[in-house]
DNA sequence: CCTACCGATCGGTAGG
DNA sequence: CCTACCGATCGGTAGG
């Protein structure tokens, strides 16, 4: 028999998108383990066989969107404009993937308990998101490309903010929330340069 | 005997606020009637004698929130400025509570989904703050409050959603993130009058 | 407001 | 990867 590997690969990839799907629904800890084995065509206790426990289910899952976000948008390009571009390029990407917003907004608000499982993993996320930008404002700044009395630090951080709130309210209301046309006009408000 | 019926308000008080308690900590779906029966000094039965159902528990809780809120801040101010600034004072008052910000920052990531029972709740909530900031920023254009090129209707949304964004970042990591400031910072590069 | 109970569902394990 | 099972917990009801 050969191919067993890559079968047992394909079966945890199955896993994986179901669990995506389900804690974007109902977040983490509204999921059940028998709920994501059903979508992903097996039982309960299968899908305990590839993953160990409730835990390290999402702690792959967290992995999984850090290498696919990183691959496709490589938000490590030189600091810069460029790097500014690619978080408004993942923006118009999420907007033709809500599931991946409400797993992201779900789990994130959930996170904020201390003793949540993916807490660890959202501290570092927002430390590394608002350092990359920051750095990004900085080079900006000393070529003259940040409007005046801009501060890189607070700049940074608000401008990660304000991607977490647009994405929760316009999953709330999608008719009325402009997500990436709103990142644009907040970004034009700092720069001198255009996008 | 008579104070039968403070007696029972003043139960229901202790409930509604071990609710709010619960719902911060666990979210809504997470939370269990038992568990917050039990910190209310009641039994989770004793507890559906006062609210028939876990749901209408949950919508007394997001009543008592908004009655709270519009007495504290009259955040139905004359539109200008003023609102902007009962906003800030809101943000310095949740700094305080960050109970509270707790409960909010759930409840609204869980109400994404249609059929939470928050859900309207939150669509009206939206809709509702985001007139009201765009009441502000319209009428301040026409004063030449507001700086050149600023569209009102993206700032009010981006406004609310910077708020939001910022009390998540802020629960996750609350050394790194200076919540009302960062809004100050933001408000100023709008306006073209103080704070 | 409580005791006592219901059916349903949960994460996890044994044993194959 | 499944069947069968465990103890624990859930929202809600009956009956007082």
């Amino acid at each position: 028999m050969t191919g067993g590997y890559l079968k047992g690969r394909i079966r945890r990839e199955d896993i994986l998108a179901a669990a995506v799907t389900v804690y974007g629904e109902v977040g983490y800890h509204g999921s059940s383990l028998r709920e994501i084995a059903k979508r992903a065509g097996i039982t309960h206790a299968g899908l305990l066989y590839h993953f160990p426990n409730k835990e390290s289910l999402l702690a792959a899952v967290l992995e999984r969107r850090d290498a696919l976000d990183a691959a496709r948008e490589q938000l490590q390009a030189r600091p810069g404009l460029e790097v500014l571009r690619r978080y408004l390029a993942l923006a118009e990407h999420n907007v033709g993937n809500p599931g991946i917003v409400d797993l992201y907004s779900r789990l994130a608000a959930e996170a904020v308990a201390e003793d949540h499982p993916a807490h660890e993993y959202f501290v570092r996320h927002y430390r590394m998101a608002r350092a990359g930008v920051l750095e990004s404002f900085r080079a900006m700044a000393d070529s003259g490309e940040l409007r005046e009395g801009v501060d890189p630090e607070v700049a940074a951080l608000t401008f990660i903010a304000l991607m977490d709130g647009l994405q929760v309210q316009w999953l709330t209301t999608p008719d009325e929330v402009d997500l990436v046309g709103s990142l644009e006009f907040y970004l034009r408000s700092l720069l001198t340069v255009g996008l």
